[in-house]
DNA sequence: CGCGCGCTCTGAGGCTATAG
DNA sequence: CTATAGCCTCAGAGCGCGCG
């Protein structure tokens, strides 16, 4: 093969083509026409002396060269990039990119909004996509490239997958302010509960597959106890206004139900014996580790954490609920 | 003579419109 | 949807010319 037919633009063009399957999409983004990218995908054919991609409907399917291609070249292109970004001071401001996270909707509504703010104005040419946890295997989306980082509980992830902790995850109990039950039993608010009283109410859960037991289950069983669980729902935001509107608890993060109590008549209560408190992190893959806007935006996820509070709660109620 | 400048020509690769 | 046609732009090669 010639090198010299080859030049890298086609190599950008090959790589976006193996990501999108697509012959308009890949030009949409690499900022070429569809007819530029066709005419490109026709020099590739000549230098590497095959098809590349058969169509099929709608759908452009490479042929195994061209799949055996798809890993070297974009590792050969990360290399590329880095050997041009190194010594050349990173400038937020001149960014143009759509980063993608995915996470509980907790973060979508609790961490993404001033985020963006202090990205608006800092690097206005960043936009942000949030997918919803239930989207599938954060291995494989990073793996794929289809998210920058997912903010989860702790996962089981091959080594080729980075992680760093945003904060840990106690669970408060939220109940509606006119829930009266409790009412009646005379407890305060920012009171443990009492067992009992935990274990007669109906529960709501957040549960992103339909399952009907989660940590606090777990925790209960160990002592013996159960409670019911007569709602499951995916987003946490459901089951704040579930827990509103009715005489359920839940059992939430509390950065999350300290939000809730500002925007619903929800009140907080302490859980009545230890569940083990989970650690959020935040994970990406390692081929980012040095990509200096991925650190970038990682670090402004950092801060964002930061000033959000949720890393510094309340030390006693944390512990009160430690295992 | 050798170098630099500027003109012309050519071809690659972009675009839009359209055919397949 | 992709491929092709026809047109446009621009970078680079080639070449002539003037100057030191």
């Amino acid at each position: 093969m010639n090198l010299n037919a080859l030049d890298l633009n086609l190599v950008r063009v090959l790589d976006a083509l193996l990501r999108e399957r697509s012959v308009t999409r890949a030009g949409e983004q690499i900022g070429l026409s569809q007819p530029a990218v066709s005419a490109a995908l026709n020099r590739l054919r000549h230098v590497l002396n095959d098809q590349l991609f058969v169509r099929r409907g709608n759908d452009m399917v490479p042929t195994p060269r061209a799949e055996s291609l798809t890993e070297p070249v974009r590792a050969a292109l990360r290399e590329i990039e880095r050997v041009f970004q190194t010594g050349k001071d990173f400038d937020p401001a001149g960014l143009e990119r759509t980063f993608t996270f995915m996470g509980a909707d907790f973060f979508s509504m609790l961490l993404m909004p001033p985020l963006a703010a202090r990205i608006a104005a800092m690097a206005p040419g960043v936009s942000f996509r949030f997918l919803d946890s239930a989207r599938g295997d954060v291995s494989r989306l990073l793996q794929d490239d289809e998210i920058d980082a997912a903010l989860e509980r702790p996962l089981e992830v091959p080594d080729w997958v980075s992680s760093t902790p945003l904060f840990d995850s106690p669970f408060a109990i939220i109940a509606a302010r006119d829930n009266t039950t409790i009412k009646q039993a005379g407890i305060a608010d920012g009171e443990p509960l009492p067992i009992e009283l935990f274990c007669e109410l109906p529960h709501v859960l957040r549960s992103i597959d339909g399952s009907m037991s989660g940590s606090t289950d777990a925790a209960l069983d160990k002592i013996g106890l159960k409670r019911r669980v007569s709602l499951a729902l995916p987003h946490f935001q459901a089951v704040a206004l579930a827990v509103a509107s009715g005489n359920h608890l839940a059992a939430v993060p509390r950065q999350f139900a300290v939000a809730a109590v500002k925007s619903l008549p929800v009140v907080i209560y302490q859980p009545p014996f230890a569940i083990a408190v989970p650690e959020v992190r935040m994970y990406w893959h390692a081929r980012h580790d040095d990509e200096p806007p991925h650190r970038w935006i990682r670090n402004q996820i950092l801060e964002a954490v930061e000033a959000l509070g949720f890393r510094d709660l309340d030390g006693d109620e944390t512990t009160g609920s430690r295992t």
